[in-house]
DNA sequence: AGCTTGCGCAAGCCATGACTAACGCAAGGT
DNA sequence: ACCTTGCGTTAGTCATGGCTTGCGCAAGCT
C-alpha cells in the first residue's frame, strides 16, 4: 500500500474520487457524505475504509462521531508520480528527436 | 472524455497503467505488448481502445502495423489535476489553522 | 493469386466489487 | 436505566467489465 499505483487503483472508482474531492473542501463524517451523495451511508463507509487502507484518508474519532480527512502525503505521492510520467515523456521525445533529427524531408529544403 | 476524472478511471485498471508505463519507454504495437504481458493480444487491443477513447494514447498506422504512443497532453492534464488537489489541500490546512490558531494547549505553555 | 502477419470485432464466461438491508455496538443525553 | 445517534460490519444480490476464443479484414510479400 501507499504506492502511487494502488492509490490510482482506489481512485479509479468514480464514487471514491467524488468523496475525495468532497473531503478536500472540508473533513466530514460518513453520515454527512451520505447526505450529499446518492448512496447509503453503508456504501460511503465501505469506500472510506478502502480509501483509508490505501492511505488516502485518515480518520479521527471525536466522541461518537468519526471525522475523515484527506492525507496530504497521498496527494504528494500522486503528484510526484505523474510528474515522473511527464518527465519520462519529455525524455522519450528528446530521444526520438536525436534518433531522427529531421525525419521530415531528410535531404533538407530542396 | 479528456477530463482528468475519466483518465483516472481508465488508469484504475492495473493492466492499463502497466501498459501506460510500458508505452512511456517507447511506442509499441498490440502484439509487442502482448508478448511482454501475461494476457492475450486481444485483451491488450481492448485496453488500448479504452485508453485511446479516453485520450490517453494515440495510434499511428504504419503499414500493416499500428503503433501506440502516450499522449503527452493527457499526462499534463493529470499532472495539473493533482497539482490542484495539492494546492487545495494546503489551502484547507491554512484555513484550519486560522480557525484554531493553537488548538493544542490554548492557554499557552503553562 | 495465394499466403502470412497484424489487427480489431463479437460472443460468451466468469470473477470482481459496488450497493442495499439488517444487525450489533459504543457514546452521550434525558 | 433507557432511548437516541453515529458507525462499522455482515450477508447477499446484481451489474460491470476483463479475459479468452474464434472470426473476418486489410496490407504486404513471394
Amino acid at each position: 500500500m501507499t504506492n502511487a499505483r494502488s492509490l490510482i487503483e482506489v481512485l479509479g472508482e468514480p464514487m471514491r474520487i467524488t468523496i475525495l474531492e468532497r473531503l478536500l473542501d472540508a473533513p466530514a463524517t460518513a453520515t454527512e457524505l451520505a447526505q450529499q451523495l446518492p448512496v447509503t451511508r453503508s456504501a460511503i463507509s465501505q469506500h472510506l475504509q478502502t480509501m483509508k487502507s490505501a492511505g488516502l484518508v485518515a480518520d479521527t474519532p471525536a466522541g461518537t462521531r468519526r471525522v475523515y480527512a484527506v492525507d496530504p502525503d497521498a496527494l504528494a505521492l500522486l503528484r510526484s508520480y505523474f510528474d515522473a510520467f511527464w518527465n519520462r515523456s519529455l525524455e522519450g521525445f528528446r530521444r526520438a528527436a536525436e534518433t531522427a533529427p529531421t525525419p521530415i524531408r531528410p535531404g533538407g529544403t530542396p
